[in-house]
RNA sequence: GCCCAUGUAGCUCAGUCGGCAGAGCACAUCCUUGGUAAGGAUGAGGUCACCGGUUCGAUCCCGGUCAUGGGCUCCA
């Protein structure tokens, strides 16, 4: 017989191997548990199959396909371990997630956190009895067979859906389950494993269906590495906005005003204003022109904007006043609109921008609410732009520019870009479809911009742009999003004066960039960790004092900067000093100034700074620390 | 909205197998005037989320409501 050299790729390493055994120890000595092969991904043992002149690859938890396939694996022995504990469990679906997996299941009644305590020990007893997984292809109907005699309703029903008439089931130590594969050789080779929660999860994701119990885990390939996710998720609590926010005395909400309203208390608020100041001052000289509208409006205003037929269920009821109904606002672009009819346009003025922060309200059913991620009243920082057709191009490139701009002030330097076209329904033509997503297109072409295509995903009235910012952590978060309108400047009947004295329609814009300023705090106070830098922050800088005869001084640097439009705060309070940086620490604040006998006796000549992390600058004169406190709002960093 | 968990002082949390409610931090007053992340003492602070039921008696047991949290679904 002869023997086949296959040719090995393992993150990035060639190797040779003669025949399938000598290539499967290999695989195994590399960290490999699955293969890549012919574009596939096959179990270790397919490695049999292969042949001299097919190059195989070898997966292991350094690729993204073959952690899911370890977690995938992991999940299916989940599965074998609430079978051994919970007999009467019927098995619904288990794949890999980021950053983990889960399973879910039928149970009589809900696991307990010490249900999960038990599972995740027969798990690693699973792991360590080490049996193969094996993989057995039958007969769709064959499994329809077998899975019905076991009860296994979900299975039967996943099988009753699928296309394919030949299907594949993985048996484990005793444990049979339905699955496309493929998976680690044996339960040994799962390392490290932690049950995480348990929540209610409804089959198929379909709400009038079953609540079945899903169960989250993750697993990595060390002990460490799972210690270093598991400390991730600390770090993620302790950046918790809401936590930050009680803490830092930013926001709040109040069972007495309502879920999903929130309270911006002094130091959010003077963080939200210096955000707004930013944002007015800069699409001012962006060329946009602001805007104020009014909280509600007839409801006949939202008939037209068809806000009513399309949103009704995102909106309030509304309200009767004088017998003519009226409806508090989700969303600005009616009022932009009016005002854009308001006077004859014509085709010199476009593009007309126009920008507002606008507070609108939007019903959210009580389970979606998250502190200030998602809530019922909150400010977009919209604005709807009015254009000819001709100018479209230009003008997304403008916007794009603008928007990450506007992210990177904010510290936000990586993004996952988004460009969803046309749906199956949709208003306008095919030919301005396609121009406004060229024009999309070509503007993120334009500055050199990763993105996405999320095909047939746009909104019926047109194509659009989604910005995600990474955070400090590496999280996405929606925040910027870009769409054309083609349907508004229909419904609404806007026009403007063409160049041959006809009236023609415009395209209209939306878009919002930092999306809303809830959100957006929200995003910035966990980003940030708290720590803003020092143009955002509430109290810029703190005086402490050393002892009571230091009082007098100390007031008079801490008005001399106030006078400068810098944030102070004094500390005069009866404690050591030691007690009152702990304080500013705790509070955040950037930089603190200690007066004691040697800053009285000279006169402020020579003040020095301590920052939050505990480094000292100096000694600086008052104006020179003015210059540099000064310098460093200015420049945003 | 649905499943599960939680709700005790401003905050973080103990606690009562049904019998006058506890700590630390924060706050107030006093002592201490101390040089770079917690000095000491004293004190004030509670309708134990709300409504109802069982009981001689409910913060505790039961039912309901509201809110919060983890998810499902949806989204800025």
């Amino acid at each position: 017989m002869e023997v086949v050299e296959i040719r090995i790729l393992i993150e990035g390493k060639t190797y040779e191997a003669a025949g399938a055994a000598e290539a499967e120890k290999l695989l195994k000595q590399r960290g490999a548990f699955a293969i890549m092969a012919g574009g596939q991904p096959r179990d270790l043992s397919f490695i049999s199959q292969a042949r001299a002149d097919g190059e195989v690859e070898g997966l292991t938890f350094g690729s993204k396909e073959g952690r899911d396939i370890y977690r995938h694996s992991t999940a299916h022995i989940l599965a074998h371990a609430v079978r051994e504990l919970f007999p009467d469990a019927r098995f619904a679906i288990g794949p890999a997630i980021e950053d983990g997996f889960y399973y879910d299941f039928d149970v009589p009644a809900p696991f307990t956190p010490e249900d999960l305590d038990a599972i995740e020990k027969r798990m690693l007893e699973i792991i360590k009895r080490d049996s193969p997984f094996v993989r057995r292809e039958m007969k769709r109907g064959e499994a329809l067979e077998m899975f019905g005699r076991m009860g296994e309703t979900y299975k039967t029903e996943l099988l009753e859906s699928m296309q394919d008439d030949t299907v594949s089931i993985y048996e484990e130590g005793g444990f049979t389950d339905l699955c496309r594969g493929p998976h680690v050789p044996s339960a040994g080779a799962i390392k490290a494993v932690k049950l995480l929660s348990v929540a209610g999860a409804y089959w198929r994701g379909d709400e009038k269906r079953k609540m079945l119990q899903r169960i989250y885990g993750t697993a990595f390939s060390s002990a460490s590495e799972l210690k270093k996710h598991l400390e991730r998720l600390e770090e993620i609590k302790k950046r918790d906005h809401r936590k930050l926010g009680r803490e830092l005395d930013l926001f709040s909400m109040n069972e007495e005003v309502g879920p999903g309203l929130i309270l911006w208390h002094p130091n959010g608020a003077i963080i939200r204003k210096t955000i707004e100041d930013f944002w007015r001052e800069e699409h001012l000289k962006a060329g946009y022109k602001l805007l104020y509208s009014p909280h509600m409006a007839r409801l006949d205003l939202w008939k037209t904007s068809g806000h009513w037929d399309f949103y009704r269920e995102n909106m309030y009821s509304p309200m009767k006043v004088e017998e003519v109904e009226y409806e508090i606002k989700p969303m600005n672009c009616p009022f932009h609109i009016a005002v854009y009819k308001s006077g004859l346009k014509s085709y010199r003025e476009l593009p007309v921008r126009y920008a507002e922060l606008g507070t609108v309200y939007r019903f959210e059913r009580s389970g979606v609410l998250h502190g200030l991620m998602r809530v019922r009243g909150f400010t977009q920082d919209d604005a709807h732009i009015f254009a000819r057709e001709d100018q479209i191009g230009e003008e997304i490139k403008n916007i794009l520019d603008f928007t990450l701009f506007i992210l990177n002030t904010f510290g936000f330097e990586d993004y996952d870009i988004y460009l969803s076209t046309r749906p199956e329904k949709y208003v306008g033509t095919e030919e301005s479809w396609e121009l406004a997503t060229g024009a999309l297109k070509a503007a993120l072409e334009h500055k050199g911009l990763k993105y996405e295509v999320d095909p047939g995903e746009g909104v019926f009235y047109g194509p659009k742009i989604d910005i995600k910012v990474k955070d400090s952590l590496g999280r996405a978060w929606q925040c910027s999003t870009i769409q054309v309108d083609f349907n508004n400047p229909e419904r609404f009947d806007v026009t403007y004066r063409g160049e041959d004295g006809r009236q023609q329609r415009p395209i209209m814009i939306h878009r919002a960039l930092m999306g809303s300023l809830e959100r957006f705090f929200g995003i910035l106070i966990e980003h940030y960790a708290g720590a803003f830098p020092l143009w955002l922050t509430p109290v810029q800088v703190e005086v402490l004092t050393i002892a009571e005869r230091h009082i007098d001084f100390a007031r008079q640097v801490a008005d001399n900067l106030r006078r400068e439009g810098i944030r102070v705060e004094e500390n005069f309070d009866n404690e050591k000093i030691g007690y009152k940086i702990r304080q500013s620490a705790v509070r955040k604040v950037p930089y603190s100034v200690i007066i004691g006998d040697k800053e009285v006796e000279e006169r402020g000549t020579a003040l020095s700074i301590r920052k939050r992390n505990g480094q000292s600058f100096g000694p600086f004169t008052l104006s020179a620390l003015i210059d540099l406190l000064k310098e460093e709002i200015k420049t945003r960093r």
